[in-house]
DNA sequence: CAAAAACAGAACATTAGTAGAACAAAATAA
DNA sequence: TTATTTTGTTCTACTAATGTTCTGTTTTTG
């Protein structure tokens, strides 16, 4: 049903979207190619349109939908496969194996990595206390997560409270109205809600017994 | 099918609505997309309306309802498709693959009985919605363990809110201040700690806006 | 009712992104 | 082999998205 080329594309499409949860644009996807011309995508785009494997609205950016996938990229249900594929395995098979078994796995074994607390040490968040399985459901795609016991009742209003266990994923952005592990001055840890304020960064507390804290960028 | 900006936006009111409980104004989601001007919040407004994601009335303040969701901001029954850690794969990890697969023996996956709150009928706690996966934790030894989507705020003051899912174990016995699932008349089920009153029981929402309720043992 | 809060949208500048023609080379099917 | 389709490329044109400022209206609320 698809050639190489589309298929490619659409593989790509489908990892860019469960990755960062938009499509990419024409350039992304040219680059992703490894083309020179965004031309050659549009005939592909064209062409994975045609044939119902994506729906899109013309002239909008990023305006593209899977609609459905080819058997091959379909990741569902093929656990029984995998384990027996695990077992004696090609080395060049190996890759492609783990991609998919990491596409089954419903729950996964975080490291707790401490306790966050005002007050508390970094080198306490880097020591491993223990594990927990989390569902798969509270692991955003893409990228490294770890769990981390709550102490105190900062976030009391956003019903984290004290004993509990948050799943963290580690980033290098927030958005405004995200909750972050805030490490302050180097030497507290903290969850707090983060906020732009302009230049500055301002972190807010869910309990109104805390005070929000307001610091340059840097 | 939407570019950043809208996926920020999307994102941000889904998070106020959950976290409030009301819409977010034009004002609020201009600071947290971190704009100067109201102008572009509604023009975004209007592109998430456009492609069916929202739906709001003119001239009406936080008129926004949220239709539907794209996958990536879905967190509710959704399969994790969790990204490769995997990727640079060495010739020798196949078995840290299939160390992963027997870690998984730590977590179980529980089906979600539908929800719980005031007024439900009982025959929508025998119908399963779909399946979480527990950590081994949450787990007592022996017997029968199921899940419930938790609606309302009754239990708000013991850490249990809206949407979260909660683990329950079959049980023929409640001890005192023991939280169980009750369901009064045959026809509610709602979450509420357990006390015995003589030969009476009663029921105690942890809200202060719902009553106590005592009823005879039987 | 009046003040405050919130929404509507024009206008302008800039950047990002899509559309498609035209031609040559490579792959594929008959 | 020959015909057909697919792919790679360059180049041009056009459209959408975004950020901003400003002005006006409507709705909410005390």
């Amino acid at each position: 049903m698809l050639t190489r080329k589309q298929h490619d594309l659409l593989n790509f499409i489908n990892k860019h979207l469960t990755k960062d949860g938009i499509p990419p644009s024409f350039d992304e996807m040219k680059e992703a190619l490894d083309l020179r011309s965004k031309s050659g995508i549009h005939r592909l785009i064209t062409a994975l349109e045609e044939r119902g494997f994506i729906r899109r609205l013309a002239h909008r950016a990023r305006a593209i939908e899977i609609v459905k996938l080819p058997d091959s990229l379909n990741t569902t249900n093929k656990v029984a496969q995998l384990q027996s594929n695990l077992t004696a395995n090609s080395p060049g098979k190996v890759e492609a194996d783990s991609q998919q078994l990491s596409n089954l796995v419903h729950a996964k074994e975080l490291p707790v990595m401490g306790r966050i607390a005002a007050g508390v040490p970094i080198e306490a968040i880097s020591q491993i206390s223990h594990n927990v399985a989390v569902p798969g459901y509270m692991l955003r795609n893409g990228g490294d997560h770890y769990a981390l016991e709550v102490k105190g009742d900062s976030m009391i209003e956003e019903g984290i409270n004290d004993g509990d266990i948050v799943v963290i994923k580690e980033t290098k952005t927030a958005v405004n109205g995200d909750i972050v592990v805030a490490l302050v001055k180097d030497s507290e840890a903290t969850l707090k809600r983060f906020f732009y304020r302009g230049d500055a960064i301002a972190l807010e507390a869910a309990n109104p017994a805390y005070e929000t804290k307001v610091m340059p960028s840097d």
